[in-house]
DNA sequence: GGCGATTATATCGTGTGCGATATATTTGGG
DNA sequence: CCCAAATATATCGCACACGATATAATCGCC
């Protein structure tokens, strides 16, 4: 391949297209619940294993403290969790949900729904998808 | 399925990740070159037709002005590309490569090939992969 | 037990993304 | 020919991302 690539034969741009339309996708079923898609991620992660530090939150979403502190300051404010320091290790900061962060848990499997819904409903294809999309992130991490 | 899901088993967060991975990815490799992963995309969008209109470049990247107005701005003051109205219809900002922004065409064929290896060097199944982003980009903007 | 190294989080600056709005130019209907 | 609608870009504000750096708490080695 010496001839430079196009832009729709880069999978990098694929990937960073696909992004956005997800983002766009989600963004107006979110913002009734007063939520950015960042926060969303955040909040399925607490959904599955509440009361995590910091920096364990950071990585599984891959994200630094840079991003999460104020993110999470955002999301403190709104009332859908609380920052507390871990009294064992003041160093650490314990992110917990609060009843209006676990209740919107109920709202968020609607919003599944509807984006399954979107990207055709192929739940087989779209799980094969997944797959190789965690293989090349990990191709990716493990330089 | 009534279960909610698990941030590893939602897509949109593999693709969310994957896309910061390649971000991470790609950083190293631009900084020497003056260059941010969005910058780069807008060069191999101009590298195959040159002299477009912002909006044009906007259709391609699915980008808005509210973007590619001050990141191009920057592009023109690092001495990439140029920003002129068109005569025809004083409205449209035909953005143009600079000597310099052609010249980094050649140096992006070598991080072509970085990329690709450290995706793992299949061009079957990336070229597969990407395939099938392209359908699932299709599908979320045709709503 | 003291003190440098490590660990965990916070802060700062820059560069995207994008909704909302503003400005400038052209078009089209009367 | 005039002016409202349409078109193209620009601006503003806010929320991520992230490299670089700072601060606070704990650990470990002597």
């Amino acid at each position: 391949m010496d001839r430079p690539l196009k832009i729709d034969e880069l999978l990098c741009f694929s990937v960073y297209s696909v992004n956005h339309a997800i983002s766009r996708l989600y963004r107006p079923l979110l913002a009734p619940l007063g939520l950015t898609y960042p926060q969303y991620l955040v909040l399925v992660a607490l959904w599955d294993r509440d009361h995590r530090r910091v920096s364990d939150l950071g990585t599984e979403l891959q994200l630094d403290t840079n991003t999460l502190t104020p993110l999470l300051k955002r999301m403190e404010t709104a009332g859908l969790l609380t920052r507390q320091r871990n009294p064992e290790d003041e160093r650490s900061l314990i992110v917990a949900l609060t009843e209006n962060g676990r209740v919107l848990e109920h709202k968020a499997t609607e919003l599944t729904a509807c984006v399954l819904e979107a990207m055709g409903g192929d739940i087989e294809e779209l799980s094969a998808l997944r797959d190789q999309l965690h293989a090349l992130r990990d191709k990716l991490e493990q330089r």
